[in-house]
DNA sequence: CCAAAAAAGTTGTCGCTGTCAACATCAGCG
DNA sequence: CGCTGATGTTGACAGCGACAACTTTTTTGG
């Protein structure tokens, strides 16, 4: 028997790469919990539990793919959130608090993507969730630069260092209590919207771009891109 | 034969719950990576693999220790730095800078501590790790309440939200740039130092105890100790 | 003081995992 | 067509966490 009537899915899957990574947001979803194993989304997908090996290379690069997802998903969140908004400043406060639900929402995911789960002791992250994180960073910084903290700035090298200064304060800041808070260390969660927002207002209130220059020669971002 | 006449240990080992989370600590300052197995630790012990079971129900248990030991270590660093400092502020600073050095020092640990490979989808941490987490917490507010924000704060049920939002502020600040310093994301690590004291010095100059009153019902720090 | 119980360590086993190698199927192109 | 490469499958292997049964030592109560 080489074919039965219903059901019979073709040898070959179509879209297998993207099927496993939404199995493994599915999973992550249900579980909260880091601890699935690639076989497991084989069989989610109803494939061997080989299949995925002809779309990864070993399971760090199918987590890598799952944690870019979860920074493009961030991403168009936080776009999507100061779409509609206007004035800079209310700008970087939508995105701030696009980030933290987003977290907060999503904490076994925001885990993986930023939990070193990834990226062994060499710190060399796969290339494809640098790309996304990238995206990410340069989003924020867009926000900043267009006046968020309360004033434009030029995009010179001379204001290179305060840019990365203050991004680094708005991620430190951002970062730190999004993963407190899907670390269930502060809570509750149904009062994460609150908490984020009154943050990140109290700090924007205070933070200016002069607070901080960053040191000569250091950096803020993912590291493979600035290496050109 | 019974005994040889050297080198043989006897049959009980004395402190091996000590020795396997010392190995645990060891390996992970070596590989920087959370993927050791238990029996690899037994091995190191020198015993057999399922002796650690005599003293960890399993493994998750085991990496709440380590994680335990890790606050265990930050505790003492935060105290040790801060001790001969004198001036609440400057002690405040001197905390939060030790704090952010034992994360960039032990990436890997410091994500054991809070990167939620603990604590499944309920939250619920280890009791042990939890004592030793909170009494980090404790040192963080005593710093706040001597007047680490500018001024002393006396210890007044109307006064437990203002303090706890304080507390906040600064742990996410500190929390956020130590995982993006461990994490490699921002650096170089050589720079750690200035970066970290930079940036705590920064927020110390603008944040006020009043900036962040937490809303009722909110709490910070680990959560079985509250629920007396 | 010594047996009995408890604590601590060992061996053997189980199912599951990530990964590799070899084979099967199918799609696209000459 | 038939070939080739991409994709999926089957089978195997060592290592893992965990459990059960057994052995050795320490502790303890009469």
């Amino acid at each position: 028997m080489t074919k039965t009537l219903i059901a019979d899915r073709p040898y070959h899957h179509g879209d297998l790469r993207r099927t496993i990574v939404q199995a493994a947001l599915s999973i992550l979803g249900e579980t909260q919990s880091l601890e699935f194993s690639l076989r497991e989304l084989a069989r989610r997908a109803g494939v061997s539990h080989n299949a995925p090996y002809k779309h990864f290379a070993d399971k760090r690069e199918l987590l890598a793919a799952v944690s870019a997802a979860g920074f493009e998903m961030l991403t168009k969140r936080m776009a999507r959130k100061s779409d509609g908004v206007i004035g800079a400043r209310e700008q970087l406060t939508a995105m701030l608090c696009a980030y933290i639900d987003h977290g907060v929402e999503n904490p076994a995911l925001y885990g993986l993507m930023f939990g070193g789960y990834l990226g062994g002791p060499d710190y060399s992250r796969p290339a494809i969730e640098l790309a996304a994180a990238e995206k990410t960073r340069s989003l924020l910084a867009g926000a900043i630069i267009a006046g968020g903290l309360g004033q434009p700035i030029t995009q010179t090298a001379r204001n290179e260092r305060r840019i990365a200064g203050a991004i680094l304060a708005c991620w430190s800041l951002v970062h730190g209590l999004t993963m407190l808070l899907a670390d269930g260390l502060v809570g509750p969660k149904e009062k994460a919207g609150a908490l984020a927002s009154r943050l990140v207002l109290g700090m924007l209130d205070r933070l200016s771009v002069e607070m901080l220059v960053l040191p000569r020669g250091a950096w803020v971002g993912p590291k493979v891109l600035r290496s050109k």
